[in-house]
DNA sequence: TTACCTGTATTGTCAGACAATATTGCTTTC
DNA sequence: GAAAGCAATATTGTCTGACAATACAGGTAA
């Protein structure tokens, strides 16, 4: 999935470190260092130690951090815990954790000032199309709904987006197109065909030639993920879903912008359905 | 402008840095960086160091760093100098380097490996939507493009959302409505109309109730900042202007979707034609 | 009360060290 | 001569410990 989808913060693998995180609530901790200390057997070794090598300390860091917050660990105007206190519960440096506030920080999750700390910031101010934001957000309890706002958003942009493709696309940008639809259908596995699906669409907001739509590919992205991991689709449906596939590619390669725009939002009603019946 | 339109990369006034700089180097500041300041015109000072003043170190480098990447000075692809000659340049410490750095990597402008070093993002992954970037973008040469690839994605979500907003909006959310829009009626500056106008537009995007379309808001935001540096309007097309959103107000009051939707597209028709005569 | 000052908690900034990592080029082996 | 392995090296990643800047909280004085 996600075939150009990787992040500064999409680390899978996590370190072993989180594991041994699950005091942590924004409560008067009373007893200091003894009582987390306490929390490590005697045994083990740092931490740290066994930290799996491709996601770093501080990415790492910012994703459980903002993670919480997300959730809904931390409302928005709570103060976190300080930078000392997440420095000793994850047993990494100072540093460490101020990289990873600041990631958080470049997202709009936090703000924060000397002796005051560092708080989560108004919800309306986060930043949800970032791609980590929005996984963080797609780990909400009713996924469901989650998958129904994305998909309300694609209704919105997609239609438009195709008829601006249409009419401006370059022959290369048609190019893309036309292969990644090709692709679709040849594809062996429904993941390898979900991979060309997502590339189909991204290639289109790329051909709208509207720079701003283009961030917005993480949406479907997203919603693709979510789709592949949760509906299993038959086969006559596949086959009318490339059918409209090919549908938007005939017209934008036309220069239909009309007849490209309900291609999509044929498409679209028919991507409803498969999510209202799952 | 911008109502809360602060994000961690949005600075302005403040103290001087240059100077605090230089006698904050006392003994490091030898003759073997000859070669580097020969790189820059010998008349100016430091001509790198453009330092925010009021605002901490690694938000004005990465302010610095970021707008530098997306004007162009390093293409996409490009391996920056690394975090030791940023270090020597701007003359600060590799930790406020490396926490401006951790900032844009957040925004997926940058992305980093030992022992390569850190490269620019590939422009497709940039995170346009993103308040410091977009603002960094609207400082290309040719401000109207920027304004009119804006007004365009206004015309795609602006309608739909004002219409989902006339279908769901709460008691609470219309109050804000209405009042945005009566505090633009009643104002007394431009600049304070303008701050309400953008207000009506934001609380319509919360009434939405897709939490998607809020981030969106930032773009209207950026719109109404260039509209209002860059246009004068004449009092009777205030006038108009003011008749154009009430509709829009009463629409969404009194639930009517499509007459909403068609409101909108009367005041972004208008608003084109601001733009494109002035 | 009001104004001012002072203590203090927290982030901001700095410096220097070492670890981890992956490219590059060299060396060895077949 | 080609391939494979190895060492040298450059760069980010991480840690530690120190001090500066800031702004709240609470006490003191007018």
């Amino acid at each position: 999935m996600r075939p150009n989808g990787r992040t500064a913060l999409d680390s899978f693998p996590k370190p072993a470190f989180l594991e041994f995180m699950r005091d942590a609530k924004p409560s008067k901790e009373k007893s200091p260092k003894k009582a987390v200390a306490a929390e490590r057997p005697a045994g083990v070794r740092r931490p740290d130690a066994a930290r799996i090598p491709g996601s770093s300390v501080h990415t790492s860091l910012a994703s459980e951090i903002g993670l919480r917050i997300v959730r809904g660990d931390y409302p928005p105007g709570t103060i976190l815990p300080n930078e000392a206190k997440w420095s000793e519960t994850f047993s990494v440096s100072r540093s460490a954790v101020r990289e990873a506030i600041k990631m958080l920080m470049a997202k709009s999750l936090l703000a924060s000032r000397p002796k005051i700390g560092s708080w989560v910031e108004p919800k309306e101010r986060w930043n949800l199309l970032d791609r980590d934001v929005l996984a963080w957000y797609a780990t909400s309890p009713d996924r469901e709904v989650f998958l129904r706002t994305v998909q309300e958003f694609r209704h919105i942009i997609e239609p438009e987006a195709t008829a601006f493709a249409a009419m401006r696309r370059t022959d290369e940008q048609m190019a893309e197109i036309s292969q990644a639809c090709r692709e679709m259908g040849e594809a062996k596995s429904l993941q390898e065909r979900t991979r060309a699906d997502t590339r189909f669409h991204l290639a289109i907001l790329r051909a709208s030639g509207n720079d701003l739509l283009v961030p917005l590919g993480v949406l479907i992205e997203s919603a693709f993920d979510h789709l592949f991991a949760y509906t299993t689709r038959e086969l006559d449906d596949l086959q009318l879903a490339q059918k409209m596939h090919e549908a938007i590619e005939r017209n934008i390669r036309l220069q239909r912008p009309d007849a490209a725009r309900n291609a999509v939002r044929k498409l679209l009603a028919n991507t409803d359905n498969v999510i209202r019946s799952r």
